[in-house]
DNA sequence: ATGGTGGATTTTCCA
């Protein structure tokens, strides 16, 4: 037996994150690391600073906007790109792989915007997308399969900083609730992290860059790591990095990482 | 009700 951890982190551009990212990763080491925001075409990717500590890359970038990708040094098998349903555009927000025995899958859901906005129509539409994705290519009755990433959603009251302005809004509205649990419930997977430390709040794992948000402690957690039941009982813990958040030019999202027996 | 900051590519989009 040996531990395997899997990190998930919206690093807001890799490009402009290096001088943050890589001393990060230069001393956590964990084992797999997802990454979304990446913000990169994959012919620009830094994949040599990454390989240079001992991990294989798997991008599925763009220009600009969203991009995502997986870190390796267990091994990267059976990688699969995009939401593979013949739609026209997906805008390169799923990678999957299966790294060391486990199948994982590194999302960056669509943000919304606002709710009733097109771009919130397009969110609820895309997670439907994506459990149908899951369905057709991970084995959650078997495997152990972590589904991890940003989802742009929280779960309930203990996930936000002030519940009661943030009801309803954009990250905490029941319809993109009712799509998060729906995927769950569809693929069997738990919210790991609730799982590891029930009843507590103040975990969050974003701060909006404007008003002064990360020196108040005004987050939302909504960067998840779903796991399969075999997962689960395999688990060892999950924590969130918050000292990734301080300090200069940090991403406005903390690493999740969680640990589990191989 | 609005705008605040940050990143990429620009005078604006997205978050």
């Amino acid at each position: 037996m040996s531990e395997l951890r899997v990190a998930t982190w919206n690093v807001n551009s890799l490009r402009a994150r290096m001088p943050r990212f890589l001393p990060w990763l230069e001393a956590k080491r964990p084992e797999v690391v997802c990454l979304q925001e990446t913000k990169v075409v994959d012919e620009l990717f830094p994949r040599e600073e990454i390989e240079d500590l001992g991990y294989e890359c798997a991008v599925h970038g763009r220009k600009t906007y969203n991009g995502v990708a997986i870190l390796s040094r267990v091994g990267l098998e059976d990688v699969q790109k995009g939401l593979g349903d013949g739609e026209a555009e997906d805008e390169h927000r799923v990678i999957s792989a299966d790294c060391g025995g486990v199948q994982v899958v590194c999302c960056y859901v669509v943000n919304g915007q606002k709710v009733g906005a097109e771009r919130y129509d397009y969110k609820l539409r895309w997670f439907e997308r994506l459990t149908s994705r899951l369905e057709r290519t991970v084995d959650t009755a078997n495997e152990k399969v972590l589904v991890v990433g940003d989802y742009n959603v929280t779960f309930d009251e203990r996930d936000i900083w002030n519940p009661d302005q943030w009801r309803g809004k954009i990250l905490c509205s029941e319809p993109e609730r009712a799509a998060l649990n729906g995927l769950m419930q569809r693929l069997d997977l738990t919210d790991a992290f609730r799982a590891m430390h029930p009843d507590e709040g103040d975990h969050y794992t974003w701060w909006d860059f404007r008003t002064f948000a990360w020196k108040r402690n005004r987050g939302l957690r909504i960067d998840h790591v779903l796991a399969s039941q075999v997962a689960m009982q395999a688990m060892t813990g999950v924590h969130i990095d918050r000292e990734a958040r301080d300090g200069e030019k940090p991403s406005d999202h903390a690493p999740v990482i969680a640990a589990l027996e191989v």
